[in-house]
DNA sequence: ACACGATGTAAAGCACACTTTACAAAGATT
DNA sequence: AATCTTTGTAAAGTGTGCTTTACATCGTGT
């Protein structure tokens, strides 16, 4: 899966720090993430697009 | 987090056998998630929404 | 040069997603 | 009643999502 949370971060300027708390989470699952190390979980999923305010097939992508 | 599985698949009329076959898990993945023991991964949540032809967030919920 | 904020990397530990195998309980069919 | 399909339950094993801690790197500002 690929996903454009880095560059939806850095529209919001937010940093990973910010974007962690927001989303009740560590920052290294932030950075893990962004990185492609591992998907998030569909909970996590759904938080994430709630942040951003977009439906999850917006954000992560088969690729 | 909540699900609409067994209502979908059963609308369907597929089995549980035969989910698990076209997502290619197993059927006791099928069985757990239908019964909120767990929920899918993120990349197993997009087979099943490609499956039903449906949005995530129209199978998932935040309860 | 030094400090500081933001990002990246690594490793150990815990909980959960998923597997395989096996068996039990219903429902439908003959 | 006996069989067959479908569903439910359980348990042990593997891998991954997420945590905490710690340190390295890079960019910017003083």
């Amino acid at each position: 899966m690929n996903n454009h949370l880095k560059e939806l971060r850095a529209e919001r300027q937010l940093t990973q720090a910010q974007l962690a708390e927001q989303l009740g989470v560590s920052r290294q699952t932030v950075v893990a993430i962004e990185k492609g190390k591992y998907d998030p979980s569909l909970p996590l999923a759904f938080r994430i697009a709630r942040v951003f305010g977009l439906p999850i097939e917006q954000i992560f992508m088969e690729d």
